[in-house]
DNA sequence: AATAAAACATGACAAATATCATATTTAAAT
DNA sequence: ATTTAAATATGATATTTGTCATGTTTTATT
């Protein structure tokens, strides 16, 4: 099994403030684990004892509302953490992560980053930047949740994918969702996401071949309205 | 000008963690501040050089659209902090804080916060809890956003109000918001909130005189749907 | 007290979105 | 390779919500 401290993957997180002792502790008590694609990695209401530093593959958080549909609040990729904030809270998870493809996570025990928050604050200040930064992103996706339409959600969606999690080579989304995560992302029915989608593709502004897609006019996409 | 030492507010906030030796040094640094109904306390954008510790009255945190509406995201009361997001990421204030009566506050330079918070981790780790907690509320509000309807994110509002910020011996709910306000909370036209309203009024679920509102049937609004 | 300005209220209509029905295509399973 | 199931697509229609107009009430100002 790796080890923590040659990881390279720490860099990307708050677990690169960790001391080098610090880090061989975590590396004696970590589990590697893989998951495949559309499993669940944690469900709402759970508890976690621990957190999962994420090494390859991507997630989504999504909560589950009473009309029976799936929220996606937030997807998790290769370099974050998943759980934070739960365990600093000390409540049960309050959103389920599922893989949205095969991914490969590190599971650090709750009782060892505990230690590490109180006694490194170098370490807990990073996390704190990350929460804050976190509670930031939460709070515009609110404003655009309760004052855009649909169409501009999804368009500022493709452009945030886009930025945020990179294309392959051949231009095409890195990142693979179904016509229903998009729903789920946009908070709207899988109809209308589907609509939507297929007219950015009569309009030009995206190209699809399957769940490939590719943008093709990115300042487009930015102008909807 | 009052003692933080001695100050009964800190209890209901992360500063309850800080040591005496520690409150004698804030105390020495801050200012109060009174701040009029409806004044602006500091704008989005603005760089904030410090925290805010609300002793008496409400604000409202608000975040101005594209489509020239203000989104309230959060309402801050007597007790709670000001500004620590901002502070802790180390950017511009993503929020505007309008005061929404009359308020007393006590401002605390940014360095005396951040020399706490590197030095006592008892007090960053409280802080940390607490902006988890904001996460938590804030990925509520967004699923509620994106999966109901106004009607119900109206009634979970009065709901919510109700129980968070309690209300006069009347009945009446202490905090009074136009109904400009309400629908700024929930996202919506200001004619579709005074719609909605009226019906709940009708339905006898609340009565209202002005911009006073009493629940007449809290189960009722929380079997809205 | 008179006037002006907000805030509140409500109707009529338009736009956005959801829901239901039903094909068609794609992926999965035997 | 065939069957089955799931995902995508699109039309028709209903519901929700927004916008504009206009009137009334409340609050603030002189």
């Amino acid at each position: 099994m790796g080890k923590c401290e040659q990881c390279i993957i720490k860099q990307f997180n708050s677990l690169k403030s960790l001391t080098k002792e610090e880090l061989v502790r975590i590396s004696s008590c970590k589990t590697s684990k893989t998951i495949k694609k559309g499993e669940v990695i944690f469900e709402e209401g759970e508890m976690l004892n621990g957190v999962y530093c994420v090494k390859d593959g991507i997630c989504k958080l999504s909560k589950l509302s009473e009309n029976g549909k799936d929220q996606i609040v937030k997807m998790v990729v290769k370099g974050q953490l998943l759980g934070q904030r739960s365990l600093i809270s000390d409540e049960s998870s309050n959103l389920q992560a599922t893989a949205l493809n095969d991914m490969e996570v590190c599971f650090i025990p709750k009782s060892e980053i505990i230690k590490d928050l109180q006694n490194n604050s170098k370490f807990s200040f990073d996390v704190l930047k990350e929460m804050a930064h976190d509670l930031k992103e939460a709070d515009d996706v609110i404003v655009n949740m309760a004052q855009k339409h649909v169409r501009q959600r999804l368009a500022e969606t493709l452009v945030y994918i886009h930025d945020t999690f990179g294309n392959n080579p051949d231009g095409t989304l890195s990142i693979l969702l179904s016509r229903e995560d998009f729903a789920n992302i946009v908070g709207t029915a899988t109809e209308s996401a589907i609509r939507v989608l297929s007219q950015f593709k009569k309009d030009g502004l995206i190209s699809s071949v399957g769940k490939q897609i590719k943008i093709e006019n990115l300042a487009g996409l930015k102008r909807v309205e």
